[in-house]
DNA sequence: AGGGAGCGGATAGTATTACTATAATAAAGA
DNA sequence: TCTTTATTATAGTAATACTATCCGCTCCCT
């Protein structure tokens, strides 16, 4: 059972609105499964159609190609972390806190409650983890742009930013900031499992502790009067 | 004319290696050319194969796939980019001056003398900012690090790593330091030039000064006792 | 109850991609 | 010169990335 929020993306993401019904979904639920399985090179509308009982054609009425869906799954999860961060610093006065919030929300975004049943979050930050950046590295970024497929990721940006700005005023680059404690959580925890010369923390058993200590230790750091 | 310096990269990278040969070095040269020109998804080795008056089988005598292709040319960029470290810090006594020539070469490695003939290394610069990452964020990745197709990449960063430790050798986090330089140094500039809102700096004219400014400000306020 | 409209499923088809195989030719080395 | 090796030319295959058409099933409206 959903409790109830509800995600709103860019509109031109897809051909035919996912959330609106159960074949949507389970185009949703089953491509996360699917490309945290084999990858997204590897993924394919055939693939994903077989395993959910479904036709390639079907897939192609919702999402004009595999690039938009991953760009659709990359503002979910930007536009739900949006919403975590809202309600964890909800009525927290201090700036201070509230960014060392927000970095723990980052970090341990996949150990929050499931908001929506036919997305699992905890694998759906994985994917984000391992494919992510592939959805702003392409040709087309300046024409996606203007057509506001990254407006999640950029109000995201400009929400943490303005939170760096309270903390610290003087600070020269709150957004360059912002930015950067996105990938380098997620980037971190890629190195910390698969490359582990690229980083000093390090991650067992799901712990990621460590990550969140040295975002904060730099967060910290950078800020400091 | 190259000037005789020598990029040695890991042998399992390739099936022949296209330093040797004259079409070896025009893979190179037009790969480069086409990956930056068309995009890595668009690219194929039948179309770089028409681009160079060859054909597609005689590229696959050199490189199994297009992605072993990319990982060589990342390879080859930060042995390059080490290369240069080398020596432009040789003689420098000072650490602090040190990282910051590191600095500055990261972000002006396009600006450098062209070190060998048939690389372009000012659009094998643009290129590894637009595709770099991609040839870590795979499947494959245990697998190719353990053969050791990032080795050059990890020791870049550790040698990175010990002039930061040099600068201060209480800073906990010298390797992700290193690795998150070198990850800002390409991310900001393709965000300064396409994605704008995520950073604070401008780059107008092939001007990166600005990237290099908030590199020196975010270490050398990390590193500051 | 009847008639659309629209959704999803089934099937087919095309151009391109990502290769592999083989024979013929050119170049390079002994 | 003979032999080896590199490169080209040509062909072929399975998978990918789509597009198109038709058909049956639910709704929803009247």
């Amino acid at each position: 059972m959903s409790i109830g929020i509800k995600i709103s993306l860019n509109d031109k993401l897809y051909l035919r609105d996912p959330q609106e019904t159960s074949l949507g979904q389970n185009i949703i639920k089953h491509s996360i499964l699917l490309i945290d399985e084999i990858g997204f090179e590897a993924f394919t509308f055939k693939k994903l159609a077989i395993k959910m009982n479904s036709t390639e054609a079907s897939v192609y009425r919702y999402f004009e190609n595999k690039h938009l869906l991953l760009l659709y799954l990359v503002s979910w999860y930007w536009e739900w972390v949006s919403y975590l961060i809202d309600i964890n610093t909800m009525n927290i006065k201090s700036a201070e806190e509230r960014l060392n919030i927000i970095i723990s929300t980052l970090v341990f975004a996949h150990k929050e409650n499931p908001a929506i049943d036919y997305v699992n979050e905890s694998v759906l930050h994985r994917l984000i983890i391992a494919e992510g950046t592939k959805a702003y590295y392409t040709k087309l970024v300046d024409k996606e742009n203007t057509v506001g497929f990254f407006s999640n990721y950029k109000m995201l940006c400009e929400k943490v930013a303005s939170v760096i700005s309270e903390v610290n005023a003087d600070f020269p680059y709150p957004r360059a900031l912002a930015s950067n404690l996105f990938e380098m959580a997620n980037s971190h925890s890629y190195f910390a499992i698969h490359l582990p010369r690229l980083t000093d923390v390090k991650v067992k058993d799901d712990n990621y502790e460590e990550v969140k200590d040295m975002l904060e230790h730099f967060t910290h750091s950078l800020l400091s009067k």
